[in-house]
Parts: C-alpha cells; sequence; structure tokens
RNA sequence: GUGAAUGUAGCUCAAUUGGUUAGAGCGUCGGAUUGUGGUUCCGAAGGUCGCGGGUUCGACCCCCGUCUUUCACCCCA
C-alpha cells in the first residue's frame, strides 16, 4: 500500500500545536466578545452562485468546486461535453463549493435572515477557508479566519472600535504590530483626478515598488501601464507622500482638491486619526495608500496588519463594504469588518516564541499507577481533584516508574501523585513537584489547597 | 496561472564527481534500575533513497514525467 498523504496545503495538527491554536482561537474569541460581538457559523460548502463573482476574477479561479453526486454527466450535452471548456462544464457539474472567505457567506446570512436580526448587528465567526492557490510559507490551501463585521450601520465609530480591538488582540499577543489604514474612496479620488479610473490597481501596485525600484522606475512602470504623461506628473506627489499622517492627509487635501469623493475619503480618515490618535494605541498606525487590497467590494476604509519582527504577508485585513448585501437583493445594507489570520498568528507567535506557559499546560496532576488495589484509591482521589476542576488523570497500566515518570514528564504534567500502600494505610498521597523534584505527604484537601 | 529550486530513517543531515551490504546525531522502544522522571551506559526497531519510466554491465547520483515542499511573480490571511 501507497504510503498515505494529505492533499497540498492542507496540515494535521498535533496536540501541541492544538494547544497553541485554542490559546490563539481563546484570545481572539475573548477580544471578541469584549466588544460586543456574538458568534455565528456557515456551512463549509455554500451554493456556487453565491460565491462565484464576489472575489473577482483571480478569485473564482481560486474557488474549490464540489462535484455533483448523482449522474450529473447526463445534465450535459454532447456538445457541450465536445467542447472541452472547463469553466463552462464546471457551472453544469458542481453546484456547490467550499466557502473561500467568511465574509461573504456572512453577506448571505444576512439577507437570508434579515427578518431575525436587529441592526446594528455585530457577529464574528471562526472557521477554515479553502483557497486552490499555491501554498507557500504562510499560505496553505485550508486555513482558518477569525472575522468580526458589524452591518446595518454607517457610523465610522465602528471603523475606530476596528482599529481598538486589533490593537487589544495583539497586544495580547504580544506582537509588536503597524496597522495600515487606506481608504478606497480616496483611491477612487486620485483615479478621477489623473482622468484614469480603470488603472487604480495599476497604479497602487506601481506605487507599493518605491522602497524596492525607485521613483524612476516605477515612473516607467506607470507608462508600461499606459498612463498618460501628464497623470504620471500628477501623481508625483502621491507616489512621494510622506512624513506624518498628519502631513500626508495635508498633501492628499491639495492634490485631491477638485474630487468630491477623494474630499470624503479624507474625511472620513481624519475623523478615524483623530480618535486613534486620543486612543494611545500600543501598535503603529500608518496611513498607506498602496493598500489596496480587496478591491471588489470595499468601498470605504481599508486596513491591514503587518507584524513588525517577521517576515510573512499581512495577518490581518478587513475594511468598509457599502453594498456587499447588494448582490443578494438586498440594497442599502452597509458593513465594515475586519479578518484575523489564525494561520498566519500561528506562524508569528511560534516564530517568535511568544506562547504564555500556562497556555499550553494540559494535565495538571499525574497518579501513578501502582497496580488493581491501588488503582480504587487512585481514581476515588482522581475524583474529588475533577469535583475542584484540577484536571487528572491516573495512568492505566502498571508500569514501571521509570515510564510512569517519564510520561508525565513527556507531557510536562507539574505533579505526580504516588499513592501505595503506605500512602493508603494512612489515607494520604505522596505528591512530587517535578520541577525541582521535591516530595510531600500530604492530605486530600492539601492537595486541592495546592492548586487554589 | 508563470518562472525556478528541493526531496535519503519520525526529525536534522552524510554517502570519495555511476560501483556491489546506504551511515551518523537527535528522537522512539527495551535493558542497566522490582516506589521515583530529566543525566549516563548498553541494546533494538525503523529505508522499495518521494513516485513512475528511461539510459547503463551497474543508478541515491545522469535523462524524462509526476507529486511534495520552498522561493520569486500574480493574488492574498
Amino acid at each position: 500500500m501507497a504510503k498515505p498523504s494529505i492533499p497540498k496545503g492542507t496540515r494535521d495538527f498535533s496536540p501541541v500545536e492544538m494547544a497553541k491554536r485554542n490559546y490563539i482561537f481563546n484570545t481572539i474569541r475573548e477580544v471578541f466578545h469584549l466588544f460586543g460581538f456574538q458568534q455565528i457559523e456557515t456551512p463549509a460548502m455554500e451554493n456556487l452562485s453565491t460565491l462565484m463573482g464576489k472575489y473577482g476574477e483571480e478569485g473564482d479561479k481560486l474557488l474549490f468546486k464540489i462535484l455533483n453526486s448523482g449522474d450529473f454527466l447526463s445534465e450535459a450535452t454532447d456538445e457541450e461535453l465536445a467542447s472541452r471548456n472547463t469553466l463552462k462544464l464546471a457551472s453544469k457539474l458542481c453546484e456547490k463549493g467550499l466557502r473561500y472567505d467568511l465574509t461573504v457567506p456572512f453577506a448571505r446570512f444576512v439577507v437570508m435572515h434579515r427578518n431575525e436580526i436587529s441592526f446594528p448587528f455585530k457577529r464574528y465567526q471562526i472557521q477554515p477557508v479553502w483557497r486552490a492557490d499555491r501554498p507557500q510559507k504562510g499560505r496553505y490551501r485550508e486555513f482558518y479566519q477569525c472575522d468580526a463585521d458589524v452591518v446595518g450601520s454607517d457610523s465610522l465609530l465602528n471603523e475606530v472600535e476596528l482599529i481598538l480591538m486589533t490593537d487589544e488582540v495583539f497586544h495580547r499577543f504580544g506582537i509588536r504590530t503597524c496597522i495600515k489604514v487606506n481608504n478606497r474612496k480616496i483611491l477612487s479620488g486620485i483615479a478621477e483626478i489623473i482622468g484614469e479610473p480603470d488603472k487604480i490597481v495599476d497604479i497602487t501596485v506601481a506605487i507599493d515598488k518605491l522602497d524596492k525600484i525607485g521613483l524612476e522606475k516605477v515612473n516607467e512602470e506607470l507608462r508600461e501601464k499606459n498612463i498618460s504623461e501628464k497623470a504620471i506628473a500628477l501623481l508625483q506627489p502621491i507616489i512621494l507622500l510622506q512624513g506624518t499622517n498628519r502631513e500626508k492627509l495635508q498633501t492628499l487635501q491639495s492634490v485631491l482638491a477638485s474630487s468630491e469623493i477623494g474630499m470624503k475619503g479624507i474625511e472620513e480618515l481624519t475623523y478615524i486619526l483623530d480618535k486613534v490618535e486620543n486612543a494611545n494605541l500600543r501598535a503603529t498606525f500608518e496611513i498607506d495608500l498602496t493598500l489596496a487590497r480587496g478591491l471588489n467590494y470595499y468601498t470605504g476604509a481599508i486596513f491591514e496588519v503587518k507584524a513588525l519582527d517577521v517576515q510573512i504577508g499581512s495577518i490581518t485585513g478587513g475594511g468598509r463594504y457599502d453594498n456587499l448585501t447588494g448582490v443578494f437583493g438586498m440594497p442599502g445594507v452597509s458593513g465594515v469588518g475586519i479578518s484575523y489570520g489564525a494561520d498566519r498568528i500561528f506562524d508569528v507567535l511560534n516564530q517568535l516564541d511568544l506562547y504564555p506557559k500556562d497556555s499550553l499546560q494540559t494535565t495538571q496532576i499525574l497518579f501513578v499507577n501502582f497496580g488493581k488495589t491501588e488503582e480504587e484509591y487512585c481514581i476515588a482521589c482522581a475524583r474529588q481533584l475533577r469535583k475542584e476542576g484540577i484536571r487528572t488523570e491516573i495512568y492505566p497500566e502498571a508500569s514501571k516508574m521509570k515510564k510512569q515518570m517519564g510520561y508525565a514528564d513527556g507531557k510536562q504534567i507539574p505533579y505526580v501523585a504516588l499513592a501505595g500502600e503506605n500512602e493508603i494505610a494512612a489515607g494520604k498521597i505522596t505528591v512530587k513537584n517535578m520541577s525541582n523534584g521535591e516530595q510531600k505527604l500530604l492530605s486530600i484537601d492539601e492537595l486541592i489547597a495546592l492548586f487554589k
């Protein structure tokens, strides 16, 4: 038989890895609750009609599609089969797909449950998503997202709260971060000013390379993308945008003065900056015009978080989408959300070794097994300890001491309880502290007190 | 999706530019040690050299294909 394997870009998680991952999920969940978000879940698979066309052409290609069950080939005509057009056939053969993110399924959820939901609705969702991407470090085909979104409120206070929440999350993890913001309206304003509304993506991609390749090469690239000389000249102050956040806003204000939408974006960003500056963020906060993520549906603020001490893609991203539910026939509901990439946070935490010690411990005390007669006594003790919420296990075999102590050692169990003939006669338990080797003869109550 | 590297024991890596029986450290398991782990000593298990084909008297080594992992684009968490 061939060696078993798992699909490309997927992973198994060991007990130690799961302990770490649960620490991540629990920390994020706790902060979500702290900010008033409530949890929902949606199915792993959605109808392809829900998913297709929501992530752009690129996204459609990266969707995992699920083959229909049953005799689906009979549905297709000979003509269609002969055409060998994968995309066309796919729509015949597959009507379901694995979710690509949590935002679109959430939009679907809001539309389907609109009569039960009262707005503003703040929900969070921690579930895996799947993308048929080519895997790399920090990029998987199955990974978890932790999303928090607010729908049904236009207030910019939501944006501010999401930033404060993000700061709190990464503070708790001990990860030094830079929170970057941009605004889609400013990007639209820039496009309007230079008269190249279709080239926004090309422009932001080119500007993003400034540090790497320098101003001249950036301009060269812009020319290659058929952007006029006049437009490039107008872009110069934006490409060279530098200084503090305030200075950047000032520059933009003069460049975008004639663009109504651009000025709206600046106004929004200014409000956010005012509030955030007063909040004493622990993360650095930076306006970055090259942020152009998710351009397909973001309409206002755009966020992204980078870890300062680890070379990895962004670990969090989000933004405002004014009309996501519109595509499902429910216009006028705006939302703003943020998505934490649990798997990348996992990689960052591993690399920096930032796990708190007590987050990884499992069993607190192990009872050594001396044999059948002693087992009874241990089971009774264990029951009392567990009643007090102390994580307790009994070694299942009367193996050699070395083996049993080695088990406790390997599992990093801090205490080992020994209850043999002598202890049972005295109604007590010998407790060994595994870190310093000290042993004490204790009553069950004294043992419980040890953990309080 | 485009271009490029990579793959030997559970892990990290060797094997004299094609030569016969593929090695080491760590880890695992057992023993030294019948109520005491982390140290030490001894021993054992574990490999169709990623998989499939080809060249050759002979392939871990060369060639082709394929899969995995990784890197740069693209995109993104």
